[in-house]
DNA sequence: AATGTAATGTTATAATATAACATTTTACGT
DNA sequence: ACGTAAAATGTTATATTATAACATTACATT
């Protein structure tokens, strides 16, 4: 069965508002403190919730800077796949809605006798 | 004046060339403690010395790994933008070299009304 | 030789993430 | 509704990755 926003828990949805009401990726220990007040206390209780909310779907991590950002596309099916693009001057992320960058990247990897499975790709500017 | 690999100093050398006898990324802290028989003693000697080798181009950071790698091209133009193929089996680590992605990335970021730079691709398979 | 820049050495600490284990909640077939 | 397995939680401790601060040394250029 699929899962949804609806049947999230109470960490995951504490973890998920505060991700999908900030303007700009978050650290892991920046969302703890934020929501310590809400009953959230160890980086433990972070991290498995933003590992599930990632499983899912609902959160990406920009590996190059240890942040976490809510994904903003309906029905996201970039559970694996990501693209980004970093601002350096504002720190602002953009996700690249799915596009036609799958299939480039299998061509490329098929050169190099690779077989695509997914992608990590942040673009800086 | 460029700075070519002659003129690395000890330190560098000696990580380079660790990295570069590797068949595989290798991190930060495995490093150190492969050549701690060489005199470095401490992260922050090799973290000094990655930064610097990163900076003329002659290491990658993998970030999904937080591993690094030597760069294997020959005067390789990648100080800023790096393509990698991941295998997630054996976790072995193929730069892909220069070829036309920054034009692409250049055109997908263009529409986005943002100013491409440099980037950073992780395929993984 | 004087000077400025980069690199080094060393100790301490910050930042990011997971291990281990006991307990509680939830989903769901019977 | 009940039993049970899977998932989530709470908590403490610890592992992993990376940088701060500061004194010292090497070295190229003038």
């Amino acid at each position: 069965m699929a899962i949804a926003s609806e049947n999230l828990t109470k960490n995951q949805k504490t973890v998920l508002d505060i991700l999908e009401n900030s303007s700009e990726p978050l650290k892991a220990y920046t969302i703890l403190f934020d929501i310590q007040k809400k009953g959230i206390k160890s980086p433990l209780q972070v991290y498995r919730a933003l590992d599930k909310l990632i499983e899912i779907g609902k959160v990406h991590k920009i590996e190059s800077r240890n942040a976490y950002i809510a994904c903003k596309h309906e029905g996201c099916n970039a559970k694996t796949s990501t693209s980004f693009l970093i601002c350096e001057l504002c720190d602002k992320v953009t996700e690249l809605k799915n596009n036609n960058l799958p299939t480039y990247f299998s061509k490329q990897a098929d050169k190099n006798n690779f077989n695509y499975k997914k992608h990590n790709l942040e673009i800086f500017g």
